[in-house]
DNA sequence: AAGATTTGACCTCC
DNA sequence: GGAGGTCAAATCTT
């Protein structure tokens, strides 16, 4: 990989984004002040149209996110890369111009055979790593493909790929496995991309740019950050990482938000963040640290320190 | 009946 | 050859 060219790309496209983001942010804001200067029980066709408009919004705002998340992952990734190769040898020659399932490896057919077990072992920059007390809820509709007892654990591993793999060819997975019982302790690695549109996510379907070729994310949940970030001031891998779990985070309210069954909740404020029904999700769903958990509302104020991340004040404030 | 899960077989990689 | 990842038929659940 071009290093220095990509790594350029990679921020000033994230920069991007994020700018993007804030953009129809600000746009939302508009929409919430006016519709609390009218709403006083309004409804009818206007608040519907409102309401779409707040979607539509909230969705770009989200893709925004998924997109500077995709940036930051591929980037990341990148290194790890440049890195694993000075250390070992990786003899699995992943290459991102290939596809990374098991299609490319079918093309030396047998004609007669099915395509049972017919795949290529992924190999895939997009990986994602989570330690929980429970299986994650992330948002994303799996459906189980196997479940494997691997050498030396106790627990199975169990395979899980999205369940729009067939609807939509939707290629993200994740590997789900125990690994500890005092307390429970479960790994979840997600591998891939979402490209379908969930249900409970209409709107997570990314767009695709020059310098990204695969689109994010599973919306998994995001790791504790309590410290300000100093977004896009370093180039060091573990920077970009605490920024990415700042926007997963930042992401993460987006799609609780979105999925909120009331519509009408968009517009609640305080409570809507530190009480209802949204919060409690976010702690329900989420893998999210006990420390962090006890306090969620720190975190939202960090993060609307940064004008970068203002958007969410929206949510927040 | 349709969709999800289970599970043994099969495949790739090391 | 063994370990791990995936497939798909059988079975279960809704």
């Amino acid at each position: 990989m071009e290093n220095l060219g990509s790594e350029s790309c990679y921020h000033s496209k994230a920069i991007e984004e994020l700018v993007r983001g804030h953009e129809f942010a600000n746009q939302l804001r508009e929409l919430f002040n006016k519709s609390n200067e009218g709403s006083c029980g309004v409804g009818g066709d206007n608040s519907a149209v409102t309401v779409t408009f707040a979607e539509d919004l909230l969705g770009k705002v989200q893709r925004s996110f998924t997109n500077t998340l995709l940036l930051l992952n591929e980037k990341n990734n990148d290194e790890c890369e440049e890195v694993s190769q000075l250390q070992v040898r990786d003899s699995c020659s992943w290459k991102p111009t290939k596809s990374e399932d098991s299609e490319e490896s079918c093309k030396s057919t047998s004609g007669i055979r099915d395509r049972r077990g017919r795949y290529k072992r992924r190999r895939t920059s997009q990986t994602w790593e989570r330690d929980s007390e429970a299986p994650i809820e992330d948002g994303h509709q799996w459906r189980k493909y196997g479940q494997k007892q691997i050498l030396n654990a106790k627990h199975p591993r169990n395979y899980y790929r999205c369940t729009h793999k067939s609807d939509q060819g939707c290629l993200a997975t994740k590997q789900e496995q125990k690994i500890q019982d005092e307390p429970p302790l479960f790994k979840t690695i997600y591998y891939g991309t979402h490209t379908c549109r969930n249900l409970l996510n209409p709107e997570i379907l990314l767009d695709y740019d020059d310098c990204a070729s695969e689109c994010l994310i599973s919306f998994d949940n995001s790791l504790p950050t309590k410290q300000n970030l100093p977004l896009f001031s370093s180039s060091s891998s573990s920077i970009v990482k605490e920024c990415k779990e700042e926007i997963i985070q930042d992401h993460h309210l987006a799609h609780q938000c979105q999925s909120t069954p009331s519509q009408e909740d968009y517009f609640l404020s305080h409570e809507f963040t530190f009480d209802s029904s949204c919060c409690r999700n976010l702690t329900l769903s989420s893998t999210l640290e006990s420390d962090h958990n006890a306090d969620i509302s720190e975190f939202l104020c960090d993060s609307a320190e940064f004008d970068l991340f203002e958007p969410f004040e929206i949510l927040m404030s």
